[in-house]
DNA sequence: TATTTATGTATAAGTAAATTAGGTATATTC
DNA sequence: GAATATACCTAATTTACTTATACATAAATA
């Protein structure tokens, strides 16, 4: 799952649907908690998630805040309060996709 | 679904899914069982899907041969005999993904 | 009869978005 | 003292999809 890059165009809505669950969360965080998730499978690399938190921010979707912990500054992101529907839209458009994908995959239909 | 793009990576084993499903199918075939299969949503623009199915052939998985029907010629693809296992891992490598990504989407996890 | 739509294959140029590769810095463990 | 884990970031490259275009026949429509 490292060589083969399925995860275009999914990573800001992986994103977003990690910040709905938790509420709070930084980007080394969010890298590891999909690492959990999917049993090591999927890796978003820092040098993916890292842009594409910057522009979800830029687009106004979501915010950040800065803390020092343990001597070293986390940058905390959240999303934007009013923006629900826009990050529900993203994330169920998203997996109306899988849910196509998976017909056009399934070997079983007709 | 037309604008945004997460077909990317997907396109080959939406092909050999299909290929593996039909038998013998011609590109234009796949881009309208494609349409169909997905209520429209997904469209494999011909632009996307002709080179895919050049690299594929090239790559030795999929073989091709002319035929005029109508008056028209059609280039129809099949899948290599003895590649099966490959098809069917790269198609599974897929489904996993997908699953990978309801489990990361779903808001009602642990 | 002329135009549009459907069928059918194909490529070039442009673009978006990830990957590869690199950089900085602190804390902890061996 | 070195390696690993934590934590952020960006530039350059590459991949591969989209946009746009081209060619060609058949059928439907105006």
């Amino acid at each position: 799952m490292k060589t083969k890059s399925y995860l275009s165009g999914t990573i800001s809505s992986i994103i977003l649907a990690q910040l709905k669950a938790k509420g709070t969360m930084y980007g080394y965080e969010i890298c590891q908690k999909v690492k959990d998730l999917t049993e090591q499978e999927i890796q978003l690399t820092e040098a993916a998630i890292y842009p594409s938190l910057h522009k979800l921010e830029k687009s106004g979707i979501i915010f950040s805040f800065k803390e020092k912990v343990n001597g070293r500054t986390r940058k905390y992101y959240q999303l934007v309060e009013g923006k629900e529907s826009l990050v529900n839209a993203q994330i169920n458009e998203l997996i109306r996709f899988t849910e196509h994908l998976r017909t056009l995959l399934n070997p079983s239909r007709v």
